[in-house]
RNA sequence: CGGGGCGUGGCGCAGCCCGGUAGCGCGCACGGUUUGGGUCCGUGAGGUCCCCGGUUCGAAUCCGGGCGCCCCGACCA
C-alpha cells in the first residue's frame, strides 16, 4: 500500500473511488475482464449486508434455496421482454466435458425462469401458496463497461422469488420486500434511500411493475440500491405455474422477485466515504473498534500490551468487534492514517501515559482531529464504545440524508431542471411524458427518470417537458 | 462497436525521439534507529522490457503484424 494520500472526491470522484476500493483492501483486480476478487475486508462487509438482510427475509417467512448456475437457453427464451432484456449481455457455455452441447447453457444472468420451472411443479394447489423462496447467489451479465462492486460481470446478490395466488397479494409482498431494503439500507448501513416505482423504460424486463430503493453518492449521483417487482402473470404464464384454487378452478399465480448485490458495497463507500477514505457504519464495519497500542521503547511494551489484551477482551465480550493492531514496523501515525483508509468507526489508543492513568483515547472516525478524541476510563470503556458507535451509525446517516436534501430541488420549467442536473443535483418535477419524452430528457440532460416517489406532494402540476397536466412528480439524476 | 491513450520487477513510472551493461519511487526481506498523526539510515532479493516476425555486429528503443488493458460514449443491479 501507497503512503500517498489518495486523490480527493473532489478532484477525480471516480479515482477517488477506485484508490478507495484498491486501498482499503476491499478488492482486488481479477486476471478476467470486468471481475473482481473480494479480498476479506471487503468480503465481510458484504457478510454484513448478508446477515442483515437474511434475518429480515426469515422474519418474513422467506426460506433460502439454490438453484443452478446453468440454465437452458430455451428457457431464456419463454418470455419475450425477458429475452430482449438479457440477451445482450448473456455469457453462454456451448461447449462442456470435451463436446459441444446439444442445447447451450446461459450463465444465469437472474433465475426467474429456472426458478418458475421449478414452481410449476411445486406448485399445485391454493394451499401450496403463498411460496417464499430466497436465493444467495452468484450472477454474470456481461456488461461493456465495468466498476469494482458498482457493475461487474459477476456479481453476488440475493435473489427472492414468491408465488401468490392473487394480484393483491404478490403486490403487497413485492412492497413489503421494499420496505426491507429501505429498513436495512437506513437502519444498517445508514444510508437513506429514497422509495418509489420505476418508468416503464426502467422496468424490470417482464415485470409489471418495478419498484426501487434510490440513494444518493458523495458526487450527487444516483444509485439503484436495491429492486423489487411485481411480476404479474407473465412468467406464470410462460412456465405454467399455475394452482387449483378453493373453487376447483385452474389459475395463473401472480409471482415477485427482489434482488439486492454487492453494490451495495460500493453504495456505502460512495455514501459515507471521505477523503481518508472509508467511512464504515457500524453495523457493517468488520472492526468496529481498532486498538493502536503505543511504545516509546521495548520495556514500555509489556506494560502496554497487557493493558491493550486485557481491554481487547473486556471489549470482545461486549459483543463489540475490535481488533488489535500488533504490527511491529509501523509507527502509530502509520497505523492512525491505514485504519482510517479501512473505515473503523473507532479507534482506541493505550500509551504509557494511559496505562498509568487509567485512561484509554478513543478517536471517532466520522469526525477527525481533536473534535473527535475523547479521554474515558478504561473501567467501563465498553459502554463508551457502545455509546459511540450508536453515536456514529445515527451521525452517519443523519450526514448522508443532510447531503442528499441539499442537493434535490423541486423544479417546474425544463431549463431549471436542466440546470439543477448539470450541476450534479436531483430534481423532482412534474410528469405525465412518453417514453420517447423520457429519452429525449436524457438525450438532452444525461438524467434519467430515477423513480417517481412513493412519497408525493399531492395535488396535480404540468409535466415539465410536455407542459400538459400531470398527476405525479418524478425524480430526475444522473445514474450509476 | 466509434474516439483517445497505454503495455518495462508486486504497484506507480522513467528510459524509446537519437540502438550499445535495464533504472527510479513505493512495497518486500534483513540489521539498526524511531514510535502520542504517514520515522530515518544501511544492506539485499526480485525483470520472458506484451507476443511474433524483420532490419542490424547488437533492439526495451527502429519497421511490420498481432494480442491485451485503461479512459470517454451507446447498454446496464
Amino acid at each position: 500500500m501507497s503512503e500517498q494520500a489518495v486523490t480527493a472526491q473532489s478532484e477525480d470522484f471516480s479515482r477517488w473511488y477506485n484508490e478507495i476500493v484498491y486501498r482499503a483492501d476491499l478488492a482486488a483486480p481479477s486476471p478476467v475482464r470486468g471481475c473482481v476478487i473480494i479480498k476479506p475486508y471487503g468480503y465481510e462487509i458484504w457478510e454484513g449486508i448478508k446477515g442483515g438482510l437474511d434475518r429480515r427475509f426469515k422474519a418474513t417467512g422467506h426460506q433460502n434455496a439454490y438453484f443452478p448456475l446453468f440454465i437452458p437457453e430455451s428457457y431464456i427464451k419463454r418470455e419475450a421482454q425477458h429475452v430482449e432484456g438479457f440477451s445482450p449481455e448473456l455469457a453462454v457455455v456451448t461447449h462442456a466435458g470435451g463436446k459441444e452441447l446439444e442445447e447451450p447453457l446461459v450463465v444465469r444472468p437472474t433465475s426467474e425462469t429456472v426458478i418458475g420451472e421449478a414452481f410449476s411443479d411445486w406448485i399445485q394447489s391454493y394451499r401450496d401458496l403463498p411460496l417464499l423462496i430466497n436465493q444467495w447467489a452468484n450472477v454474470v451479465r456481461w456488461e461493456l463497461r465495468t466498476r469494482p462492486f458498482l457493475r461487474t460481470a459477476e456479481f453476488l446478490w440475493q435473489e427472492g422469488h414468491t408465488a401468490h395466488a392473487t394480484h393483491d397479494e404478490a403486490e403487497e409482498e413485492t412492497l413489503q420486500m421494499l420496505d426491507i431494503y429501505a429498513d436495512f439500507a437506513v437502519e444498517d448501513a445508514a444510508i437513506p434511500v429514497i422509495k418509489g416505482e420505476k418508468s416503464r423504460m426502467e422496468r424490470f424486463a417482464g415485470a409489471l411493475r418495478t419498484y426501487t430503493i434510490e440513494a444518493m453518492m458523495r458526487d450527487k449521483r444516483a444509485l439503484q440500491s436495491g429492486t423489487s417487482h411485481n411480476l404479474g402473470q407473465n412468467f406464470a404464464k410462460a412456465f405454467d405455474i399455475r394452482y387449483l384454487a378453493e373453487n376447483n378452478a385452474q389459475a395463473y399465480c401472480w409471482t415477485t422477485s427482489w434482488g439486492l448485490s454487492t453494490r451495495m458495497v460500493g453504495a456505502v463507500v460512495m455514501t459515507h466515504g471521505d477523503d481518508k477514505g472509508l467511512r464504515l457504519p457500524p453495523k457493517l464495519a468488520p472492526y468496529q473498534v481498532v486498538i493502536v497500542p503505543i511504545y516509546r521503547k521495548d520495556d514500555q511494551k509489556p506494560l502496554v500490551m497487557e493493558t491493550v489484551n486485557r481491554l481487547e477482551s473486556q471489549i470482545s465480550a461486549a459483543g463489540i468487534r475490535v481488533h488489535v493492531d500488533r504490527r511491529e514496523g509501523q509507527s502509530p501515525g502509520f497505523k492512525f492514517n491505514d485504519w482510517e483508509m479501512r473505515g473503523v468507526p473507532v479507534r482506541v489508543e493505550i500509551g504509557p501515559k494511559d496505562v498509568q492513568n487509567n485512561n484509554a483515547v478513543l478517536a471517532r472516525r466520522d469526525i477527525l482531529g481533536r473534535e473527535g478524541k475523547q479521554f474515558v476510563s478504561q473501567d467501563g470503556i465498553e459502554d463508551a464504545l457502545e455509546a459511540l458507535l450508536n453515536a456514529i451509525q445515527a451521525n452517519l446517516l443523519e450526514d448522508a440524508r443532510a447531503f442528499r436534501d441539499r442537493h434535490i430541488s423541486d423544479v417546474a420549467a425544463y431549463d431549471e431542471m436542466r440546470q439543477v442536473v448539470e450541476g450534479g443535483g436531483w430534481a423532482r418535477a412534474w410528469w405525465n411524458g412518453s417514453d420517447e419524452d423520457e429519452l429525449a430528457v436524457k438525450d438532452e440532460t444525461g438524467a434519467t427518470i430515477r423513480c417517481f416517489p412513493f412519497e408525493q406532494p399531492g395535488g396535480t402540476g404540468f409535466c415539465v417537458k410536455t407542459g400538459q397536466p400531470a398527476q405525479k412528480v418524478a425524480l430526475f439524476a444522473k445514474a450509476y
